[in-house]
DNA sequence: ATATTTACCTATTGACTTAGTAGGTAATTA
DNA sequence: TAATTACCTACTAAGTCAATAGGTAAATAT
């Protein structure tokens, strides 16, 4: 499951993309906006910050930008700056040790496919793709 | 994530096709077979049974058998047994109320079209399909 | 200078989920 | 009658989720 971390994280993407011509934009408004609390917020637009993806400026006026342009970023990096993994299964994800029967494993290859397939839906969708929703 | 509820129903479902020559098989030997704690697989065989998907007969030479060929299974329907959902957020799973935003969300169609996609790749998948791995 | 506004930081928490374990009873067969 | 098996209820330790609390540092407006 999709936590709400990896989905507010869109929706503040979408947020800052929407409101652009501002230099930058505060998260008290993104919060209100969003209806999500700002405090919360915080948490995930500093995995944002750390990812790269935003930059955040400190004082009055100051706030989050974009770095690129809303077609510039993939939903897939920005899932997982904030998720962690995007990875459907403990034995694939690249933070635990390798499972013992993984060469005898008959269910591995589904797992191994379905996180491909994920990877590449995920990838393959822009910022713009969502605003244009 | 796929927890390990679902990852070893699909692996007490291939063992009991493996072992099909056996009319009941003891859950003791899919434990042991696949180094899985007994009295853990007893929990989710009962989602298994509840579900209609194997049955169970109690007693010396009883055990667990599929009621269907391999074949006839689909990796999907027996995940949903076992994991509740196969839902990727919150506010797709049945069992939650609907969101108040989502009608003006612009994540949701993504959410739909990725649990759609998920859908179909585990509902398109046969128990049969694992076992020729 | 000072007040205001904002990001940024560490720590905490209650509820829930996960991955089991413990200890039985009921059913069936040898 | 003994052995074997499914089936049942309850419990638990550790971890995760979704925040909240209470600050400090930085930048700007007055």
């Amino acid at each position: 499951m999709i936590s709400t971390k990896g989905r507010y994280a869109l929706r503040v993407m979408i947020d800052l993309a929407e409101h652009a011509e501002q230099e930058y934009i505060p998260l008290k408004d993104v919060a209100a906006r969003q209806d999500i609390s700002k405090k919360y917020l915080e948490i995930i637009v500093r995995d944002l910050v750390n990812g790269g993806l935003v930059a955040g400026v400190s004082g009055k006026g100051g706030g989050y930008k974009l770095l690129r342009e809303p077609e510039e970023y993939n939903v897939g990096e920005i899932l997982e700056k904030t998720e962690g993994t995007l990875s459907s299964v403990a034995c694939l994800s690249c933070d635990t040790a390798p499972c013992p029967r993984k060469d005898e494993c008959k269910t591995l290859p589904l797992w191994s496919e379905y996180d491909q397939m994920t990877h590449d839906f995920f990838y393959g969708k822009t910022l713009r793709d969502l605003m244009e929703n």
